[in-house]
DNA sequence: AGAACGATTGAATATATATTCAATTGTATA
DNA sequence: TATACAATTGAATATATATTCAATCGTTCT
């Protein structure tokens, strides 16, 4: 007789497997920290604007023109790429230029493109 | 006087910047193999599954009981970590036992851990 | 001060993804 | 063959994220 869990709709099969995987599970902070991090760069346009950036400092217009979007959804990823600590800003009279603020940004990039690499 | 570009609500403030980056730019295939993979990577439910996985094989039934929740919500994922080649499977009776296939996803989860350490 | 324009913002909308729900399939066994 | 149950599936729903739109802010220049 195994115990039903209440809050799944099924039986423990191998209960014993559960408690080992449990005793070396990640803890909800880190699994929500990582995926955070992760989701970063699983939009598009965030990994355009990252990759420009690294080549070159740009402002919001010219990362407008770049990518063929408007000026206002390029604030709005800029706000959360500088959310994450991946960009940072000057502003020289009406123009604000971003750069890369963490080199992890190209190191994540170029490690996903080498496991994507057969699909391309 | 700078040019207008149609498809965007801005001038281009530094065409050549634009240029030189533009040559430097990934394709846009590579881009989106790459958001494709690390979408895998920012889901909670998904990083469970794949931690688990590389600690032991386990069902559906016992994947269900250790994250909290349904098979069928497992089952859904468990379809996406196939078509992206990060586990398999083996049926054995009524059980169906998946593993991890690829061993990218531990150190995908394990590098992103260490970029994230200093938020947990 | 006021006009021009780059940039930002918040709310509305669109879009993508996750989960739920009900039905069904596959296998074992009574 | 009928029943039990693990697993899968497709459609409906819920939820999260991206983009659009209109308004506003900050700076420069006249």
């Amino acid at each position: 007789m195994v115990a039903r869990i209440e809050t799944c709709d099924c039986n423990s099969i191998h209960q014993d497997v559960i408690d080992t995987v449990k005793d070396h599970m990640l803890s909800d902070k880190k699994i929500e920290a990582l995926t955070d991090f992760y989701k970063i760069f699983s939009d598009n346009t965030k990994i355009k604007i990252l990759w420009a950036l690294d080549i070159h400092e740009m402002c919001v217009c010219d990362l407008a023109v770049l990518t063929n979007m408007t000026k206002s959804a390029i604030s709005h990823q800029l706000r959360a790429l500088k959310e994450a600590n991946l960009v940072k800003y000057r502003r020289d009279g009406k123009n604000v230029y971003y750069s890369i603020s963490d080199t992890c940004a190209r190191q994540i990039i170029e490690n996903g493109i080498l496991h994507t690499i057969n699909k391309v």
